[in-house]
DNA sequence: GTCTATACGAAGATAGAC
DNA sequence: GTCTATCTTCGTATAGAC
């Protein structure tokens, strides 16, 4: 295992993914901005191919088929909350204002690339996709864990994983002009950091 | 305007909808359905009138289009908010116990009602159906007011409200096995309500 | 690896019979 | 009010050229 890995300009799709990105992950970072912006209906082969600028043919030729690319999505998150959930345990500000924090669009691109795809999963998890529920469902055990892990009150621990779901929630469905620097921001932190210190 | 409006068996669209009220509210009652157990791509025309037991050009005479079908249950929603707000000032538990408690699947059938709306147009929502998230943006504010008007501290306000949206957000999304009246519904509201006590 | 062309079914909507 | 065609467009997927 050599130290090579270099992720292009990875994580970073900002303008529709005409970036230098190899094909495969132009891809799927148009599949994952399709669903976070106009939904799972508007997310077609045809919409997607479009955004990553390939033609539907040399979309098929990466992902066989739809549910491939679905699976694909499903990977990335899994990756992606495995590394954030390092970061968490290892935060200096505490697991919890960790996670609360990061429970909203960031400027990050670490960070930021786990909320897009958490957020376009959400969108398939509607739906009766039973997998991505289950990644979801599975990633939201590991959150709380970590969270009670670090000492917690087990009721405390999921309130607070219950505000994160809150605020995942209003981000997945529109506009939170919320930043995770902001004076509203900075007062749920202090508070929900006194609660759970009250415990 | 005398007292009747009888409702029908109004909000029981137990099984499938195979009720004995009236069309437009079962083929309602049946997008409903739809959205919320398979989400808004299975939500069609076809399985619709399948499921509310008319055939399309029955549907298309109560509904001249899917848009209509649309605004329709977003009027539901209002409506049901609307009483809902009311009931919430008046409830004898208070405010936030109020909100907690009904923000999970209840078995009470003005409640349901409401959260069987909530539910199935957050699916919508996160298409890019402006006004359906126009109208949960308003909710959502709505119930703040309410929660603060009561003389709830705003931050901890902030946090009632997005304990609600996180409960929401999961059981939007597949099974919260949670009931209101369930041990961890108890120590859920306890835990909140001594956090709002305290700021 | 990427493209064009095409098959085929599904979804929304219309027309008109009963 | 409710039904059965029928039309059209869209969405997924395949075949085969370059």
């Amino acid at each position: 295992m050599t130290a090579q890995c270099a992720e292009y300009d990875e994580g970073v799709p900002s303008r529709s993914s005409t970036s230098t990105a190899p094909t495969r992950e132009r891809i799927l970072d148009a599949f994952e901005l399709l669903l976070i912006n106009d939904g799972e209906r508007a997310a077609t082969l045809d919409a997607v191919a479009a955004n990553a600028q390939v033609s539907k043919g040399g979309l098929l030729y990466h992902f066989a088929s739809k549910e491939a690319l679905i699976q694909s999505l499903l990977q990335r998150l899994r990756t992606l909350v495995t590394e954030d959930v390092e970061r968490m345990r290892a935060a200096p500000e505490g697991v919890v204002e960790y996670f609360i924090r990061t429970s909203i669009a960031s400027t990050d691109t670490a960070q930021s690339a786990l909320e897009r795809a958490i957020v376009a999963c959400a969108c398939l998890a509607q739906g009766s996709h039973t997998d991505v529920r289950d990644a979801i469902r599975s990633m939201q055990a590991t959150w709380l864990a970590t969270i009670t892990d670090a000492g917690t009150d087990p009721v405390a621990a999921r309130i607070v994983a219950l505000v994160g779901d809150g605020l995942y929630f209003n981000s997945s469905m529109g506009l939170t002009d919320e930043t995770p620097r902001s004076q509203s921001m900075d007062e749920l932190v202090a508070a929900v950091k006194q609660f759970v210190a009250k415990r």
